[in-house]
DNA sequence: ATGTAC
């Protein structure tokens, strides 16, 4: 127990337990980020780590400017849950993983009139990028059937619609090549600088950038449609809840950046471990110290270029297919078979009870891994 | 993170 939130300079805080790893590297980013012009305040959450110049699992208050780059290339990237009709106790692995098929590619023709029809109820404008929807993408995004494992406030559970005898699909991906252009546009012109609020450009980056948030849950549900399409089940989203955002800050003035980290006002949220660990449902106590944001996952343990050294010489990519918590891996990828491999991670548990110390959260369920899709790659 | 840039 003890206090959980801590503060780490005169504008950054962090959210962690003594026992929590977090890199020296990205307090330095949270610390730095926080000294930019117009920043007020900066949480670091539990799965803080490392990011290109900007550290990873944090929220940013600021008045008077927002940075784009803060929010970065993945516009929108966030969690869904969808309910699924497939039943826990007849589980066939080997029958699942094959049903689930492959959506690496655009979704065919005779998904089109659907997304226009939904493009047309979320204002989502057809583009360039349409052949995206649908697709997960690379890093750590990623589609996963989950099961429930323990129940902490069952009415909670019934309440968003899950129950323990149905399994039910995390899906976590983004706004894919939208967010990115956008942001490339936006730094060829205006370069990292902020943008004065109420500006033109400020408003011609908001528009932009809430398109990009619906082009994402767009792009999460076609992932879930097309997954239950392929199981052959019927399913409904009971969340989806986006962590990379800038947007007005709920419990007072000025603006507040989302750097991998999920609102605090939505109500229940998903967070999951690494592909081995497990996923916890919690109902979040909006709070402003902690900028009404919790953890949007983990957080690395290792860095990318590092994982394939330390891993390939213990384990086959074969091996690596099944995690301890007996959940399979469909990853055509060799590269992200390590990357994203469960030792490259956090404890979740570590996460989770320093959010839960810190009077961020109640749980509400904890889920295990069944089986986590990254792609087909170039094995079919 | 990215129908990446090297």
């Amino acid at each position: 127990m003890g206090n959980c939130i801590q503060n780490v300079s005169a504008r950054a805080s962090l959210v962690a337990r003594g026992d929590t790893w977090i890199e020296s590297d990205a307090i330095q980013q949270l610390i730095k980020t926080s000294e930019l012009s117009g920043v007020i305040r900066a949480v670091g959450m539990p799965d803080l780590h490392p990011g290109r110049g900007y550290p990873i699992g944090a929220a940013f208050l600021s008045e008077g400017y927002i940075y784009p780059a803060l929010v970065g290339n993945d516009i929108g990237c966030g969690m869904a849950v969808w309910s699924t009709d497939l039943a826990v106790h007849k589980i066939k692995l080997d029958k699942l993983e094959k049903q689930l098929g492959n959506i690496d590619q655009p979704l065919g023709d005779d998904w089109q009139e659907m997304v226009r029809k939904r493009q047309q109820d979320k204002q989502v404008m057809p583009g360039v990028f349409d052949s995206a929807l649908g697709t997960i993408g690379g890093g750590n995004h990623f589609a996963e059937l989950q099961m429930v494992d323990e129940v902490y406030m069952p009415e909670q559970l019934a309440a968003v619609n899950l129950s323990v005898k149905h399994l039910c699909l995390l899906v976590h991906s983004g706004s894919r090549g939208l967010g990115e252009q956008i942001l490339r546009q936006h730094v060829d012109k205006y370069s990292h600088k902020g943008l004065d609020v109420g500006s033109d450009a400020f408003h011609e980056y908001v528009e932009r950038h809430n398109h990009a948030l619906r082009f994402a849950e767009l792009n999460r549900e076609f992932i879930a449609r097309r997954l239950l399409s392929n199981l052959k089940t019927r399913g409904e989203m009971v969340l989806d809840v986006n962590h990379n955002l800038v947007e007005p800050y709920s419990l007072g003035s000025g603006w507040v950046h989302r750097k991998g980290a999920t609102p605090a006002e939505q109500g229940m949220v998903m967070i999951p471990g690494s592909r081995g660990d497990y996923s916890y449902l919690v109902q979040a106590r909006p709070s402003d110290t902690s900028l009404c944001s919790l953890a949007h996952g983990t957080g690395r343990k290792w860095i990318r270029s590092g994982c394939k050294a330390r891993l390939s010489c213990k384990y086959t990519v074969e091996q690596m297919k099944r995690t301890e918590l007996g959940g399979r891996v469909i990853c055509g990828s060799r590269e992200l078979m390590y990357e994203e491999a469960p030792q490259a991670y956090k404890s979740i548990d570590n996460v989770i009870s320093a959010m839960s110390e810190a009077g961020l959260i109640d749980i509400v369920a904890r889920f295990r891994p069944v089986l986590t899709y990254k792609t087909r790659g170039t094995q079919g």
